[in-house]
DNA sequence: GTGTATCGTATCGCTTGACGATACATGTGC
DNA sequence: GCACATGTATCGTCAAGCGATACGATACAC
């Protein structure tokens, strides 16, 4: 499962180049990061010559950081000894990061509780420009596959959540990330014309939710809700997903909208 | 919530003097990697002055890092204007070591169909020494406090999950490590005698899962059982926790005690 | 007001520590 | 057997990270 089509894809150009001329720019310090990010998109263990390839150094940098960053937990040998593999101390900064984000804060609460009325998956997520982060996952009974993981992310444009957040942007800046979005359909559903994806985002606006039918995933609706920081701003998103198999669009707006709009409003400020 | 407890406390030594002969050793990234695990166990925005003194770096260097960990997408200013905190681009490191985990990739399967079943909160941990740390979360009808971020960690010593892994490791090995944990109680009714605790460990080595009542959580009863690699060690622990106002000991044992035991031997190979 | 803390940011020589080429032991697959 | 991977180890060079210092804001004390 591809997921590179989220991420900004960095230039054929050494790393670091474009900070050539930044004074305060630490060259080793984005080096081991890049390294780290070197595993976004693949799905197993990397070899070093792999890493060195992906972060744009050469073998001899690659060991190096991959020494390092061993050393500090960070990375770890892959179990059948070949390559490696993120290691667990890349957990606790994730941690870090959401339990330090005042929204998370504030929607944990309400999340449990919205939870507790409707029986279905109940999902925070974090605006990132063209994607939405998954931060705290409440599953429902059913769910089949593994897309059930933390820091999960899924494009701003066809998720229920994104669009609600686009619905809460200035009309040009939604449909500035929306046009550079990649917009590769992840079903036969996924709307990727942008002047009918500014449609559905006006019709958000307009409700202050936004329904999303299987765009993401056949067989799934989704009802979202932006969160707003103090400014008014969009900052995050409430959704709550079901089985078509369950539900009528009708019946799930029905019973949903309001709790998702409403659990939205109360996390805002 | 402190949990500074569960972390190694790096020396009063500025960082990497234990590494000044290791000729592979990066200074620069361990730098990075030191802001960055400067936010573990504080509950707030940072300054450059306090990153700086957490991370045992003078401010210039702070400032150099900070700067460069900002530009790619790893700190963030604080929305008040005081300070920095971890930003979003963490959570995609997380994600890949979760979705690279062999350990998790075979048993969220598992854990989705123990959902099902029990109606209770399961989760998922993964050994790190003296803490396992929760890697997935499935949260049931109740939960109050916030403590379901994924990330979170717990002592070996006291959690069920840790516990069912102590009981899997040689009895040498178990008890090293419990006497090397800090043993702060966290409720009253924590047990923080090694040889108490060894008994514990002794008899869920003999039942093959291990209760735990209220060491962690007043009210809470929790049953954990060891997965292990293809090498027979313990890497990981499914658990569920259930609420004594709900349960005695001895029907949540009855319950849950064969169908936990059940998944964790599914998941291990 | 004024003084004194911080805060984050900017600049600049010095020199140390990261750099990359190279060599090596080992293992895997034609 | 050869060819080509893998991860690891060594070493001289010089750029890049270092840390001291200065700066404009902002906040709080009195």
């Amino acid at each position: 499962m591809p997921r590179t089509f989220l991420r900004d894809t960095p230039g054929d150009r050494e790393l670091g180049a474009e900070h050539a001329e930044d004074p305060l720019f630490n060259r080793s310090a984005a080096r081991a990061i890049a390294v780290l990010s070197a595993f976004h998109g693949i799905d197993g263990p990397m070899t070093l010559s792999e890493i060195a390839r992906a972060a744009r150094i050469d073998r001899s940098a690659a060991q190096r950081l991959v020494h390092t960053l061993r050393t500090l937990g960070h990375l770890k040998r892959s179990e059948d000894g070949r390559g490696f593999l993120p290691d667990l101390r890349l957990l606790d900064h994730a941690h870090d990061c959401l339990r330090l984000d005042p929204v998370v804060q504030r929607a944990t609460p309400v999340l449990l509780e919205l939870r507790r009325n409707v029986r279905e998956r109940v999902d925070l997520s974090l605006f990132d420009d063209r994607r939405v982060i998954y931060a705290t996952r409440m599953q429902s009974k059913r769910e089949t596959f593994f897309a059930t993981l933390v820091g999960h992310a899924v494009p701003t444009f066809c998720s229920s959540g994104g669009r609600a957040i686009l619905a809460a942007l200035p009309e040009a800046e939604a449909r500035a990330i929306v046009e550079r979005s990649e917009r590769a359909p992840l079903t036969p559903k996924t709307e990727t014309a942008p002047d009918v994806i500014m449609t559905r985002v006006a019709e958000a606006r307009r409700l202050g939710y936004a329904l999303v039918c299987e765009e993401i995933l056949v067989g799934e609706i989704a009802i979202g809700a932006a969160i707003r920081n103090s400014a008014g701003q969009p900052v995050a998103a409430v959704h709550v997903a079901g089985s078509l198999s369950e539900w009528t669009p009708e019946a799930f707006t029905a019973r949903i909208a309001p709790l998702v709009a409403e659990a939205a409003s109360a996390i805002s400020r």
